[in-house]
DNA sequence: AGCACGCCGACT
DNA sequence: GTCGGCGTGCTC
């Protein structure tokens, strides 16, 4: 019997091991098992396949070396899910793994050494690093890891003197494997099932702390439902003292067990509140909705900021409980589920679970184990990576704010789009799913407009909060006349002071941090990059240092040209920090507070920046994109867009969609009860048509717009994209590299295939970028553009040049 | 990703 | 000689 399986290691291929007859029953896809791999490592692996197929010739079979579970941690549907990433957006499988499975969940092996005992006077003719070596190893007594020795004698290469050292007969060397899974316990009483209050009470006998005691407990246990609780709460509950409960445990009439309890929760979460009544236009939607999956369709609702979607989500999920099914939420980030969560918690209580980045590891797994119990959470709110959850009855998925770009992701791979991944998971578990947004992605609105996805509307905004005035203020005119003496127009300047006399609130969008984007000599020109990427250094004036936003390296900050020897140096363009300066010196007496990605460093900062404006604590608040998702706040009046040009001017198709939507978001939180909010734009052109749509409020026609200029250029969503990304330290070879697999690719592609073309960043860590990219139609097989690419690699690859070329792709970019 | 192996240049 | 750095090749 044989057993293909997948490591966690960027590797596309499956492995076969041999099943060691002892396993062969207990064996079923899905569970980890532990194998060696290469010289002496040993990883967990996950079952894909088992077979009996012999393997082919050449290759001889290593055994399985243990198998960690008797039920399958992962279920087909997950593999199934697995499968696909890693096909659709060209990923390698092993990849796919890390980013799905809880790394707690995985072991791996460790190399240990220790001294063998006796021998410890046969050290001379040692070499000084194995002097080193033994000498430490001595000291302890106990096996110590390779890397620890590494660590401890500050040297590296310590493997190959350990093996001599072997050889020579004075350590031992072996493989440590270690689960870092180590679920939390607690003491918990129980009253023995079979026990009448008569036999207790006969045998507890005349100690009379132990009688009333005991009383005190069967009186908790009666008023509730709980089978047991925990030592650490009878205690408190009934002030007994430990030998009096000890007392009890010794005569049986209690029991005490230690359980494993989740990290999670702790049963904080109550139920305050039934869902709220939907109002006409929600119930319509509602209807709409489970119409819409009734045609087994993807369902996008659009409804305007404000319209009271989440209470929608509320009710199809309590629907879906009430038929015992599950529930997935996604969420573009931890930026939304503060608020979020307190709402679902304050229906659901502790039937949610919440999964993102800041969790940690031993959480996740956790929640993974949770998920496969026999009573798991109801509905899980979370981010992209929580659609790998093992859902048992998975029976809805909503992904809100369903435009968000950090669906997708960049960073390693697998770079997946979570909302389309969605999509597919929906598609697989034959559950509906639901797109929520106020600006839908016009992939997601072309899909609804060709009858792929079902489409709602809600144009309503809950309780008849008006939309907010969208004021535009012509920039380029106010400075033309000498009007702009401050980054802020006159106008928005006057906004805020009446909205801040009324005891209203403000926020102002900049999509740059830092004091100025870029410093400059004012003689020569000159201005200073990074040594390890191709950009421009930002300039931060409260640490007084230069700032590579891509890799994050900080420089001195320079007063001195080093061109032309001048003290010339100055800040060009603004960022968040200098419009707080500006709008401290504008408002002194105001408080103010910044949110970037600088000032939200820190655990909690994100959440103390946002309640101190929510108990208007400050009164203005700066900052970049992060501002604009999803977040309600009752008192701002005044919304100010500094510079909308700089939303609009990037170098990319997706440019005015990413400005429009932002946009739109930020005077989503514009509005009080009673009075109508302003979001004054300040914009250089703001003749551009996307603004008379904006004022207007009208994303049907600015679809309608983008669309007719994205089917000119053959853009997304009349296309598909990948991009192909070829990296080398040597930028020559980057460029050669990049010229031939254009080369060999075209021939099947013609004119699909752009590039290979200099990304606006053309060096990044070191290496030096070049990209291919592909435009697709629609129509076109992705099975067969797969087949022809990685064909097209390996064909590369077989070239000795370029055997070691280094290549990703990114399917779906943004 | 590890990790071994082989080659090279540098250090004492 | 010994050590460390780096490119290359392989892992069932």
């Amino acid at each position: 019997m044989f057993a293909d399986v997948v490591l966690p290691l960027p590797l596309s291929e499956t492995f076969t091991y041999a099943v060691p007859a002892s396993m062969q029953s207990a064996l079923a896809i899905g569970c980890r098992v532990i194998v060696p791999f290469g010289k002496r490592k040993y990883y967990t692996a996950i079952v894909l396949k088992i077979h009996h197929d012999a393997p082919q010739s050449g290759v001889s079979l290593k055994d399985i070396h243990s198998l960690i579970d008797s039920v399958p941690l992962v279920n087909e549907n997950q593999l199934k899910l697995w499968e696909w990433v890693s096909f659709y957006y060209l990923s390698p499988l092993g990849d796919v793994y890390k980013a799905a499975f809880p790394s707690k969940l995985r072991m791996e092996s460790e190399t240990m050494v220790s001294a063998l005992v006796g021998h410890a006077t046969d050290e001379k003719g040692l070499r000084p690093k194995e002097k080193q070596i033994i000498d430490l190893l001595n000291e302890h007594d106990l096996p110590v890891k390779i890397s620890e020795i590494a660590v401890r004698l500050k040297i590296g290469n310590v493997l190959p003197t350990v093996y001599s050292l072997a050889e020579k007969g004075l350590v031992v060397i072996h493989e440590s494997i270690q689960s870092k899974f180590a679920p939390k316990t607690e003491t918990h009483i129980f009253l023995p099932k079979k026990l009448s209050p008569q036999s207790a009470s006969h045998a507890i006998g005349k100690a009379k702390k132990q009688q009333l005691l005991y009383e005190q407990i069967t009186g908790i246990f009666a008023a509730s439902e709980a089978d047991s609780f925990s030592r650490k709460e009878i205690m408190a509950l009934t002030g007994a003292s430990a030998s009096v409960l000890n007392g009890l445990l010794q005569k049986n009439v209690l029991r005490q067990a230690t359980v494993e309890i989740g990290r999670l929760g702790d049963g904080a979460a109550r139920v305050t509140r039934a869902p709220h009544t939907l109002n006409e236009y929600q119930q319509q939607a509602f209807t709409e909705i489970i119409d819409c999956f009734n045609d087994r369709k993807p369902c996008l609702l659009h409804g305007v900021t404000s319209s009271g979607k989440t209470e929608i989500y509320i009710h199809l999920i309590k629907r879906l409980l009430e038929e015992g099914k599950q529930t997935l939420y996604l969420v573009p980030e931890i930026a939304l589920t503060t608020q979020l969560t307190h709402r679902l918690q304050a229906v659901f209580g502790d039937k949610l679970a919440i999964y993102h980045s800041k969790i940690n590891d031993q959480e996740r797994a956790e929640i993974w184990k949770k998920m496969l119990s026999d009573h798991p959470y109801d509905i899980v709110i979370g981010v992209r990576s929580s659609l790998f959850l093992p859902f048992k009855r998975l029976g809805l998925i909503i992904v809100d704010e369903e435009h968000e770009s950090s669906y997708k992701q960049t960073e390693p791979a697998p770079r997946y789009q979570a909302r389309d991944t969605a999509v597919m998971l929906a598609h697989l578990t034959k559950a509906p799913i639901l797109l929520g947004t106020a600006t839908p992605s016009m992939e997601s609105y072309f899909n609804a407009q060709t009858g792929k996805y079902g489409l709602v509307t809600l144009a309503n905004r809950y309780e008849d909060i008006s939309l907010p005035e969208i004021i535009l203020e012509n920039t380029k005119e106010l400075r033309r006349k000498k009007k702009m003496k401050s980054l802020l127009s006159p106008a928005l300047i006057s906004y805020m002071d009446n909205a801040l006399q009324e005891g209203g609130q403000v926020i102002l969008f900049r999509n740059r941090r830092g004091f100025a984007p870029m410093v400059e000599c004012q003689l020569c020109g000159w201005t200073p990059k990074c040594r390890r990427c191709d950009v421009s250094l930002t300039y931060h004036k409260s640490r007084n240092e230069l700032v590579c936003h891509y890799c994050g390296t900080t420089y001195k900050m320079v007063t001195e040209c080093p061109e032309c020897h001048q003290p010339s140096i100055e800040p060009v363009g603004m960022g968040t920090e200098q419009v707080e300066e500006e709008v401290a010196r504008l408002f002194p007496e105001v408080s103010i507070a910044r949110m970037d990605a600088d000032t939200t460093r820190g655990k909690n900062a994100y959440e103390n920046i946002l309640s101190d404006f929510q108990q208007k604590k400050t009164r203005i608040l700066i900052g970049t994109q992060m501002l604009s998702k999803g977040l309600d706040f009752d008192d701002v009046s005044v919304v100010g867009i500094i510079s909308a040009d700089s939303l609009l001017n990037y170098p990319d198709f997706r440019s005015h969609e990413r400005g429009f939507q932002l946009m739109m978001q930020a005077s989503g939180r514009a509005g009080r009860k009673n009075k109508r909010g302003k979001v004054i734009i300040q914009s250089n052109d703001p003749e551009q048509p996307l603004y008379r749509y904006l004022t207007d409020n009208d994303y049907e026609g600015f679809f309608r717009q983008q669309a007719a200029e994205r089917k000119l250029f053959n853009y997304p969503p009349y296309s598909r994209l990948i991009r192909i990304v070829i990296k080398d330290k040597d930028e020559q070879k980057a460029e050669v590299e990049a010229r031939a697999f254009a080369g060999l690719l075209r021939p099947s592609l013609h004119e699909r295939l752009l590039g290979p073309s200099k990304p606006a960043v053309a060096k990044i860590q070191l290496y030096h970028i070049r990209e291919i990219l592909l435009k697709l139609e629609i129509g076109l097989s992705p099975q067969k553009i797969r087949k022809l690419i990685k064909k097209s690699e390996q064909r590369m690859r077989a070239n000795p040049e370029f055997k070691y070329m280094r290549v990703y792709y990114d399917v779906d970019p943004l």
